[in-house]
DNA sequence: TTCGATCAGGAAAACGTGTTCCGGATTTTC
DNA sequence: GAAAATCCGGAACACGTTTTCCTGATCGAA
């Protein structure tokens, strides 16, 4: 319709330039069948002058498959989804497949839509993440899917998720192992699967040496400084704090340090997520636990290439993380 | 090859089960021919019952558009692309196309590797964006290209950019006009276009009011932090302080808090960017610029639709920003 | 010299859709 | 009642690639 200039140049022109047909100039091309080695070179060549470019859309309709992968998030501001759809890329990319984004915003209509949308595309799989930890609802569709961060509710599908419990774990042994034997536990809202998971992981780990009940608030440097006034007055003997999030973290160190305790000689204090710009910002800078977010990503995109290549793995697969010590345990 | 289960029904097949040919099944499905209303309605039937969705590799084969759009962004972290991406994104499903993402991490091998997968899949546009203000390099490609965020060094390419002298002068225009008279600004490394043009507006709009010179540091609280010492020992002196970005001004206000100065009945204090997870959990919460990342890449996304529709709009175009006020300024 | 085997490359079909053109049937017009 | 206009739907081709099958040609051996 609107000729947008001269158009590329398809395969034939290469054949034409190279003097063979079209499905030598293929082969040539590809690496396939049977050709003289000058003939390959010939056309070959031709490509480059031209500077052909294969169009593959073509290829996709040909081999069946489009190399192109969906990924669903309902996170849109991305604190979690962006890291993982990274390294998924990443590890797509390497097998040149491309990933489009579908930002369905947490309405189930735009779901639908985008999900209609990848079908149409024929895309080879689907990656679907989402913010919270909670478990989700499976989509239906007759595509390879796997699940990232947010696993899904039936268990014969592919879901790869952060090992909550062994983050939370990792961090309570640091404490003890530096001598702590007082450990409260300030996190989010407990209607937040996260926060229970990795309180109750943190009550198992510290066993005798954890003090009071597990704190739930929001998320957010506020609570986090409440939560240290609430914890003083209760009278409690504590020397440590291990936090549910990196910014509540960061709000018990501001209100530690009003107060006149030091971190950590008085009190240790630990994050959680390595959100570097809390984590890093905070006085004093925060031990905490990386998600690891980006190779969660990576191997979410290798389960489903494996998926795509009819060789599923069902089932949760739970990503370990990494412990980040930093001074706000470790002192300078 | 490998034979996905029963596979997806082909528009042949929806054609045999109304009882026509595959191309008045094609005309009824897209309201396209002269067609009986009856058989339309036959064949959406069908459609319906055999779960029927066009594949859209046939399509774009036929129509000579692939209804795909790629981005390209130096960003890894997305601190600016994210929101871009998302508005981009949002735009372009309204009409039906997809966004595939490319992260380049300022790798130029690895650009060039994008653009060729893009070329190759015959995108109907390119939109480029990138983490600084400056401008970069263009690409090199047959197709529609727009620029966001770093605009191209080609002016006759279409770029769209944040208006950061209007929003330098918002804060000051404010500042003026709460009664402030004595205005610093500190801001990130001179080296860094953005600060330097907020700081060059910032002069402008405050006149005499201007205390100094522009600070320029890096973009970190902790910067923020020492320079109201910097200031304070200087001995001029302020009632005001701009930053050139949140990150700076929370470090202001934690500091000017920590020696007693009121924020803002002593010093008002203004940020930029309006990243919530500091302008919001500053001590008060941070008056500050907006830069409407979302809507400059809805914009983006329109202009590029009018490019691929044989519609370009060469040149700059600036989105305003906007004022966002709070308590580091207004107080309670 | 003849037969089989290997080699080099071409013709055609396939993938799934959209579109152009054309012919038959029905309705309108005089 | 015949010619013209209109309506409806199908056959064929285009889009760009890959792949299967097939035909000559070349080579080696008997």
């Amino acid at each position: 319709m609107a000729s947008r200039g001269p158009s590329l140049p398809r395969i034939t022109d290469v054949a034409a330039l190279a003097g063979v047909s079209t499905s030598t100039a293929s082969k040539a091309l590809n690496d396939t069948g049977q050709l003289r080695e000058e003939t390959r070179e010939r056309v070959r060549r031709a490509a480059e002058q031209l500077g052909f470019t294969p169009d593959s859309r073509g290829r996709a309709l040909s081999s069946g498959r489009s190399y192109t992968v969906g990924l669903i998030t309902t996170d849109s501001s991305g604190r979690f989804s962006i890291p993982i759809m990274l390294g998924a890329e990443d590890a797509l990319s390497a097998g040149e497949m491309a990933l489009v984004l579908c930002d369905t915003r947490d309405d189930p209509l735009r779901e639908q839509h985008y999900l209609r949308s990848l079908v149409s595309r024929r895309v080879d799989g689907i990656i679907v993440t989402g913010r919270r930890t909670e478990a989700r609802e499976p989509i239906d569709v007759p595509i390879p899917v796997v699940y990232a961060f947010s696993p899904s509710t039936d268990p014969a599908d592919t879901s790869v998720i952060v090992d909550d419990h062994g983050g939370a774990s990792s961090t309570v042994q640091h404490l003890l192992s530096l001598g702590r034997r007082r450990i409260a536990h300030v996190t989010g809202p407990a209607t937040h699967n996260s926060a229970r998971a990795r309180a109750a992981a943190t009550i198992e780990s510290a066993g005798d040496a954890f003090v009071g009940e597990p704190m739930h608030g929001e998320w957010s440097e506020r609570w986090g400084r409440h939560a240290v006034d609430v914890l003083l007055r209760s009278g409690d003997e504590v020397d440590a704090i291990s936090c549910g999030s990196d910014q509540i973290a960061r709000g018990v160190c501001d209100r530690l340090r009003e107060l006149g305790r030091s971190v950590p000689d008085d009190l240790a204090v630990t994050g959680y997520d390595n959100w570097s710009v809390m984590a890093m910002a905070s006085r004093p800078p925060l031990t905490t636990v990386d998600l690891e977010l980006e190779e969660l990503g990576r191997r979410t995109a290798q389960l489903l290439l494996d998926a795509i290549a009819d060789n599923p793995h069902p089932g949760l697969v739970e990503m370990p993380t990494r412990l980040v010590t930093r001074e706000s345990t470790l002192g300078t």
